[in-house]
DNA sequence: CCTGAAGTTGACGCATGCGTCATTTTTGCG
DNA sequence: CGCAAAAATGACGCATGCGTCAACTTCAGG
């Protein structure tokens, strides 16, 4: 039993270390949520956790890889979920729907997280210029054109439809998930009947 | 010739005055689309302008006085535009096409101001609550529930379909305005067939 | 040209943040 | 148990920002 599941149970040392990191992470999450990236301080995360100041250097160099390593988890996990719901699909509109009530449902489910990309778009924007909020405008891009190739969509500006995708999707669920209830089979109703509608309308 | 213009030569006091309020919002203008609203200090602001320090007070109280003047200033040239282009309108299509051209032109001629938006979309979102970038999806969705009611649209969620055009319409500025050269015509005629046909689909 | 009000200036006291590092605490191991 | 390596601590020196205010400069009006 004692080398039971492979990465656990690593010792104390180990197991505090995680633990901190982990701590680090999620005040930051709830700083910058709150006040924003860019006016918060490194000491307002750490405060938040109890820790000294010096330990927060044994862990980041600085607050912005801090950011950046909670942006690239949430990216892959969105990317990652929308990826695989887009994998069943039997049609367009499939397709479409699939991918936004993925992400939808991503969102929805950890309403801190949400609120900081909401918080921080322009700076996620500007800072890292592309994992944007849509976690994956290329991705969706890619496909468009891969359905172009296969014959199942006109040929058009794959990179304005993606953003154009991705912009609704996201300003559409800022509104959708302040609403209280809010109705995520509605929103992703709403969307897939549009961007079927103008796709078929573009091959026209 | 004396008192010619009504509003004009007021003075040297006056024209001081005039002239130091718009070097510390131009400065200010900088700033935020430089390093963003939130990282951005008084200090920044003012050091740019040659002024001294005590000098910003007798013109702002905050600095986010000075975000709001100038924000107000835009969404108000804005809306302004895009109503306007809307007003001859004599289709749903033309409807939708001379909002979008209006609102891209109106970014594209001042490209600071483009910067400032798309660098603190999120700053401006939480802190004013409803201006957003597209500074006006109210004033959309009061249009389109007339459309609904003079029964040129079909009925449905106006909010969000408000919601998906101006941020449909916000993103895909952000990759247009990003080419070399850019393309306005296109975006414009992209988006015109996605939000008609979506339109159509949903009352089918 | 004089004068008083309007406006500008920048140093001041205070608060806060930065990254470092000598010291102390904790942990793994023989 | 005892000790060396690893990690946490928090005070330190420095930098920067805040809003104020007494002294100074500029202008309008007589």
């Amino acid at each position: 039993m004692s080398d039971a599941g492979a990465t656990v149970a690593a010792g104390k040392r180990e197991a505090t270390k995680a633990a901190n990191r982990a701590a680090i992470v999620a005040a930051a999450r709830e700083v910058f949520a709150e006040i924003g990236y860019g006016a918060a301080s490194i000491r307002d995360v750490i405060r938040r956790t109890g820790l000294a100041t010096g330990t927060f250097y044994n862990y980041f160099p600085d607050k912005e890889s801090l950011l950046r390593e909670i942006l690239d988890d949430a990216a892959d996990q969105a990317r990652v979920r929308v990826r695989a719901a887009r994998q069943g699909a039997t049609s367009l509109e499939d397709f479409v729907a699939r991918g936004y009530r993925a992400y939808y449902e991503f969102l929805a489910e950890d309403p801190e997280r949400f609120e900081l990309l909401r918080r921080n778009a322009g700076t996620i924007r500007v800072l890292f210029d592309e994992p944007a909020l849509g976690a994956g405008t290329d991705e969706l891009r890619r496909d468009l054109q891969d359905a172009i190739g296969a014959g199942v969509l006109p040929d058009h500006d794959t990179e304005l439809m993606a953003a154009a995708m991705v912009g609704a999707g996201v300003e559409v669920g800022i509104h959708m998930l302040g609403r209280e209830p809010y109705d995520v089979d509605a929103a992703v109703q709403l969307l897939t009947g549009i961007f079927v509608g103008g796709l078929q309308r573009l091959g026209s």
